[in-house]
DNA sequence: AACTATCAATAATG
DNA sequence: CATTATTGATAGTT
């Protein structure tokens, strides 16, 4: 859009035949790039197009949006007010933490009503366990997800990049079309991945 | 890509000027969508978009993402493995579930010693996984999965669109281009915004 | 929900 | 990290 094909227009009718300067995108297969300088660079330039998916999903359509992601190299990348989510989240799902680690967390938490696994009972079961012994057998990771009601209003958006012993977050300003990244702990010359 | 401007194929040269049949995909600001409807199908597509962009970032990078979507009408739409992803989020900052809970969720495991949550890094995957298989077995409904020390290579991804009262489980094939898109509850007629 | 024209994301380069 | 050519996502329409 923004001066396209430049060579063309500065080198008409040149020696080059070809006026093409690059081959541009090309289609790459879905599957684990193994070369590792180019997965993170890949990684880097996808994550930021996902967040800033989520951040444009998140206005226009006045939702809460969360995203958590682990690299392989131990760091966490989140988008949105992920602490209020998860927050939600484990409120309608207490019952994770207690039979995770066998304490008794949530205790008390769910008062009247039957308890979540009552409520289960009438959902879908075959499917999901099926499911869920295939991810477990593949010993691959797999996962889960939760139920609830919640609402709130959606208009600020916050996202963070956490380090394992270091906290830089990172304010992203929707702004049409371009955000843009502020770190405040400054860790330059490593892109993060 | 497919049959690209069929009119123009089919009625060349006739009597219409214009073979364009739409205006094609047109620029939007990014503010919140003031009509209904209009939200409700931009919502739509544009977290099965983002939802798919997190699958090939997650498969072309190792990396392990989970994503929350709260909809204003109550919903929750989530991807990837969340509660892995959510319990591993913990140990990085599990301040922050103190004050959620009113400082009571670690009673009982509270005193000088770790709280609950700084625990679970010790655990040990296998003995998560007996806790996991049994919680699943018995309850059926609630979810989730483990990964053994978070590695391993991700390739299957889960998606699962979840309604109060009713768990609408939405398997996600990711193969080369074409997510396909399974509802096992056939809640026709209504995508579930 | 399916289609199409257009806009936006990004793989390969510089 | 900036550019660019291309693929991919999607707004409007049916």
């Amino acid at each position: 859009m923004q001066t396209p094909n430049l060579a063309v227009k500065q080198r008409n009718g040149r020696k080059q035949q070809n006026p093409k300067t690059t081959k541009g995108r090309q289609r790459i297969e879905i599957k684990e790039i193994q070369e590792e300088n180019r997965r993170q660079v890949t990684f880097s330039k996808r994550r930021t197009g996902l967040f800033k998916k989520a951040a444009e999903l998140s206005v226009l359509c006045g939702a809460q949006i969360g995203i958590i992601t682990f690299s392989r190299c131990e760091r966490i990348y989140a988008f949105g007010n992920v602490n209020t989510l998860i927050e939600s989240y484990l409120r309608k799902t207490p019952v994770m933490l207690r039979s995770y680690y066998g304490g008794d967390v949530a205790t008390g938490v769910d008062g009247d009503g039957p308890m979540w696994w009552e409520r289960a009972v009438e959902s879908v079961p075959e499917e999901e366990m099926d499911e869920y012994m295939k991810g477990l057998n593949g010993l691959r990771e797999n996962l889960w997800t939760r139920i609830c009601e919640m609402s709130g209003d959606p208009t600020a958006q916050m996202n963070a990049q956490i380090c394992p012993d270091l906290m830089a977050p990172v304010n992203w300003k929707l702004m049409d079309e371009n955000l843009t990244v502020k770190n405040d702990q400054g860790q330059a010359g490593y892109d993060g991945y």
